[in-house]
RNA sequence: GGGCGAUUAACUCAGUGGUAGAGUGCUUCCUUCACACGGAAGAAGUCGGGGGUUCGAAUCCCUCAUCGCCCA
């Protein structure tokens, strides 16, 4: 063997093996009858590579899936890829770009979905090859992906079959809105990020040039400032959505403005002759001591103003455009300005505002920014600020504020709500099962604290915008057509047929573009053909027998129906009239299609034996910053369609930051890359440290210093490996299962890989991954490859045949044991040694996990004498350290005092103590002069040094000693001493509390007469 | 503003009622025939401050301070 394993050449090539056998499938080394065991991996971005995150989210899961592999569980770990709408056209625009291709508008949709596909062929999906060197064991034949045909009919199935429900709507909504993609986004895609900005004050001056007394009061309720006004005081962040405002809004409780609540107020900016008015109106939202205390309502443009403006019926107006630029379509703002002011006094229904278009005419089309300058500009210049003292005399109030802005976390543009029509889903309706289920313990959600954010984010659920306006993704499968239904068109002689000159009205004078179309829904064409033809029927002929035909969008399919209407008008043949339909463009959010994973990878909704076998899945790994996004709506989601859990243990985990805290990001360069540590330090070093550093619910603080004592932590396990080979254990003939051993250091090292196997199925069975991990660490390092590779020298170079055969077959089975049990965590370095030590029948992927048990195993006697033993070593070791005794030199012993377990430990176990401690056999008598004293438990020996030793060095030595065993007897003896401890502590507690002082009291007597003995000669 | 969490050795972190632990670093010694990615020995902690409950508190409760995260 060599000096270290070469994980660099081995790691291919085992993870090779390991696919090629077919290690991994679902099912692999269950035993008859085996318990399921499934994981659903967290789909990665088909745009991915591996980060540190996906590392750690992977190697918990792996742990997972290799521990129940071993056991004999019928064990899935599906993989699979998220389709990304979003994150995956930018990719592909970008790519096209590069190669100078045409943009994708000019491409068309078809094209350019085919370029998105043959990008997925070629780059997509290369995290997965990736997980493969984490040593990921998932059931690579299987790999899913939310775009597959058969995901696509699942996800469309689930949309038609949620909106025949009712639990999908279409509706008007204030939505995350990102300029640059043009497109919805969820609150997941958006980063609140506090940028500096301003807040300016303005004057909102009172109709008609009404007055009010302003008066401000301290706590008291004395008066601290009173004037006249004309005006109330508004203060924003974002003066150009002023234009839109529908209302100032104050609380209740405020007094300083009971007195015009109700009256109107003029917005201070935009063309003076159209000046509009808005109603103050009284509110819960506005914080009375923020600012000063009064809020403008721009509904289309603010969420909490949207809630304002709900609550009070005040009118949504919205300012951009879809690339957040001032509008300038819809109406003349003269017009808008007027039908604006109709509504506000009341005299006029807002209705539908959609076409009221309230930036003046200087500030169309405009970006927001320059025509915030414009608004802030023409406010100024007309003296509309609240102004404020400085050098220079009064200027206007603008106060310099950092604030809080949302953007988009692919474009990096600021996001804007903006008022459009989308599709949701109504979760209110579906969210019960979901919180039921989690309540009732049918899925449990750990740490215990993230349940809580779960609870508190599904209790206050808002509706699911799941429409975006992109073209990667599942089309939503509505289609649209002409609402015929309208009933503008006449039927003069009421005779149910339309007359030539009916016909020519409707075509001529209808404006089909403005008006809501009727929609169907269904998983295709075919589907909602019926049903248009169904809606057709109801119609005046000639237009009951039109045909339905798909066209590409609304423009199209106006001009297909009025060229139908024509040649129906020349030809007299019903044939030519056709009724075009067009499908909705946009697709679904892809967490719509992820919430359906582990029902979808699993085949649903085809009712495969996979479903019936791995449904609901075993344990979610997912990070803690999408328990909302996607643990929440998978929840909703196969509750509403199945009726039943998705996963029955959520693992949440943390972040991943670097060693100083800080979250790693490209910008910061403080990325750590899982395939360069993986290079650098083998995978599984970076799996261990991991594993270790996985406390629950804490963040991993990750340093390559802590990788790289991992990676020396399996070139330890490799050398007790070697050192095994290079004395005979693997060649030795192997013992049917355990061992039978008769030397306490075997039968000793026996019980205790019983007691660590234990430990770890334990911390494994609760997810504590750290506390496996570190138990195992303790036990290979500290036990196994310390003490017990130390203590089977002298047996394994021995003349005792017997002894030495039985230590051969005992290390042999014990460092089998540590490979099976290290396993999960390392897989490769333990899988090579695995194949190096022995022919086996199966790989250690397939080996069988241990069920042997402490109180079998253990033996109680050889327990104490290795203590003993131990104890011994170090005591010898110590006092030759600390009196600089040359650590070369085999010292005599004296053995001034022993009881009879003391000897009998001694008499089995000398071989290794004189070597390990580098002593003679002792002799027995009294402590020769100048002798360094070593106590242990039932025993003193004395090391005759005389000449060798600094007898002050050695008194101060034993001084310390027997001050420590004094001061912990004391303390000991002080709680024995305390009645209120016998009685209430438990018994063992109070028993070993008295083992304890016993030990210690006999210690220091020990210790205490051979510093009598050093004192005469000092 | 609301909620959650953290504060333990120089650093990064375990430790949920019974004698304070790990990894890394540090000091001294050792290239002893598995391993210097090693071994031996050692130094190093008022467990953030204060109060309380308890026979007993790093651990439970209250409070303050500092830091972080989530939500507004």
């Amino acid at each position: 063997m060599d000096k270290n394993f070469g994980a660099a050449e081995a790691e291919a090539r085992i993870a090779k093996a390991w696919e090629d056998s077919g290690a991994f499938k679902a099912g692999a080394n269950a035993r008859p009858g085996g318990t399921p065991f499934s994981i659903v991996i967290p789909p990665p971005n088909v745009t991915g590579s591996l980060h540190m995150g996906h590392a750690f989210n992977n190697t918990l899961q792996d742990i997972l899936t290799r521990w129940h592999r071993m056991k004999g569980d019928d064990v899935l770990w599906q993989p699979g890829l998220d389709h990304a709408g979003i994150a995956t056209q930018m990719v592909v625009e970008r790519e096209l770009a590069k190669q100078g291709n045409v943009g994708r508008r000019e491409m068309g949709r078809e094209k350019f979905l085919e370029k998105v596909w043959e990008w997925k062929a070629q780059s997509g999906g290369t995290i997965i090859g990736q997980l493969r060197r984490l040593g990921a064991s998932c059931d690579y034949s299987r790999e899913a992906f939310t775009m597959d045909p058969h995901f696509q009919r699942a996800v469309l199935g689930v949309f038609v079959k949620m909106y025949d429900e009712g639990l999908i709507y279409r509706g008007k909504r204030l939505v995350n809105w990102d300029p640059h993609f043009e497109t919805a986004i969820s609150d997941l895609e958006v980063e609140n990020r506090e940028v500096a900005g301003h807040m300016w004050h303005f004057k909102y001056p009172l109709a008609n040039g009404a007055t009010y007394d302003y008066v401000e009061k301290d706590a008291d309720g004395n008066v601290t400032f009173r004037e006249v006004r004309d005006y109330i005081s508004i203060a924003t962040t974002r003066p150009e959505t002023m234009l839109g405002d529908g209302a100032v809004a104050v609380h209740p409780s405020d007094a300083r403005y009971a007195p015009i609540v109700g009256q109107l107020c003029e917005i201070p900016v935009g063309p003076k002759e159209h000046r509009r008015l808005i109603p103050i109106i009284a509110d819960e939202y506005p914080d009375p001591t923020f600012g000063s205390g009064a809020v403008k309502i721009t509904g289309a443009h603010d969420f909490n103003d949207y809630g304002v403006a709900q609550r009070n019926g005040i009118p949504l107006y919205a300012l951009m455009d879809t690339k957040a630029r001032m509008r300038s379509d819809g109406l003349s703002y003269e017009e808008s300005a007027t039908l604006a002011g109709q509504i506000a006094r009341g005299e006029r229904e807002a209705g539908d505002v959609s076409q009221i278009n309230l930036v003046p005419e200087d500030m169309r089309g405009l970006d927001r920014l320059e025509a915030r300058r414009l608004v802030v500009s023409q406010i100024e210049a007309e003296g509309l600020s609240v102004m404020t003292d400085s050098a220079e005399g009064p200027v206007p109030f603008v106060e310099a504020k950092k604030i809080m802005q949302p953007f988009g976390d692919r474009s990096n543009v600021v996001i804007e709500p903006m008022l459009t029509d989308q599709w949701f889903v109504d979760t209110a309706r579906i969210v019960g099962p979901a919180l039921d289920a989690v309540r009732d313990g049918r899925t449990r959600i750990l740490p215990e604290r993230d349940a809580k954010v779960y609870f508190h984010w599904l209790e206050n659920i808002e509706p699911w915008c799941i429409s975006r306006q992109l073209w990667w993704g599942h089309q939503i499968p509505v289609w649209y057509g002409l609402d015929l239904h309208a009933g503008q068109f006449t039927d003069d002689e009421g005779d149910d047929a339309l007359d030539e000159v009916e016909i020519l009205t409707l075509l001529t004078q209808r404006d089909f573009v403005g008006e809501e179309p009727r929609h169907h829904c269904a998983v295709d064409y075919e589907g909602v053909r019926d049903a248009f033809m169904g809606d057709l029927a109801g119609l005046p002929a000639p237009l009951n027998h039109a045909r339905v035909v798909e066209v590409e969008d609304r423009h199209a399919a106006a001009q297909a129906f009025a060229q139908g209407l024509a040649d129906h008008n020349l030809s007299q043949d019903p044939t030519r009239l056709v009724y075009p339909v067009w499908r909705d463009p946009d697709v679904l959010d892809t967490w719509f299609s992820s919430g359906l994973w582990p029902l979808g990878t699993l085949g649903w909704p085809e009712d495969t034996p996979e479903l019936q076998r791995y449904f609901p899945t075993s344990v979610l790994v997912t990070g803690f910053d999408i328990i909302f996004f996607w643990v929440a709506r998978m929840m909703m989601m196969q509750l509403a369609l199945v009726n039943e859990v998705p996963f029955r243990t959520v693992y949440v985990h943390a972040l991943v930051r670097d060693e100083k805290g800080k979250k790693m990001s490209k910008s910061l360069g403080n990325v750590l890359d899982p395939l360069d540590l993986i290079a650098e330090y083998g995978a599984d070093a970076v799996r261990f440290t991991l594993a270790a550093m996985a406390a629950m619910g804490r963040d991993l603080k990750l340093s390559t210093a802590r990788i790289a004592g991992y990676r020396n932590f399996g070139t330890k396990l490799w050398n007790a490996h070697r050192f095994a080979e290079m004395n005979g254990v693997f060649q030795a003939p192997r013992a049917e299962g355990i061992p039978a051993a008769t030397a306490p250091v075997n039968r000793w090292i026996i019980g205790e890989t019983a007691r660590i196997r234990e430990e770890v199925d334990a911390a494994l069975d609760s997810f504590r991954f750290d506390g496996a991990a570190q138990a195992l660490h303790a036990f290979v390092w500290g036990v196994v490859c310390d003490w017990y590779v130390e203590f089977s020298k002298p047996l394994l170079s021995g003349s005792d045949e017997g002894l030495k055969r039985e230590t051969q077959q005992v290390m042999a089975w014990v460092l089998d044991q540590c490979l099976i049990l290290m396993h999960p965590f390392m897989p490769f370095i333990t899988e090579e040694l695995w194949g190096t030590t022995a022919a086996r029948a199966k790989m250690l992927v397939h080996a069988d996990w241990p069920t042997y048990r402490a109180i079998d195993l253990v033996d109680a006697g050889s327990e104490a004498e290795m203590r003993w033993t131990i104890a011994l070593i170090e005591g010898v070791r110590s006092a030759r350290a600390q009196l600089n005794v040359p650590a070369g030199l085999t010292v005599p012993v004296v053995m001034t005092e022993a009881d009879v377990p003391a000897r009998q430990a001694l008499a089995r176990n000398g071989a290794l103590i004189y070597r390990l401690a580098r002593i003679e056999a002792p002799t027995e008598g009294a402590a020769p002069r100048g002798s360094i004293t070593v106590a242990t438990p039932g025993a003193t020996f004395a090391l005759p040094l005389e000449g060798l030793i600094d007898i002050q060095a050695e008194i101060a030595r034993m001084t310390k000693g027997a001050d420590k065993a004094a001061k912990e007897a004391a303390a000991l003896r002080g709680r024995l001493s305390n009645p209120r401890f016998v009685q209430s502590a438990a018994e063992e507690v109070v028993e070993e509390a008295r083992e304890n002082l016993a030990a210690r009291e006999a210690e220091e007597a020990q210790l205490r007469a051979a510093l009598a003995r050093l004192s005469e000669l000092a």
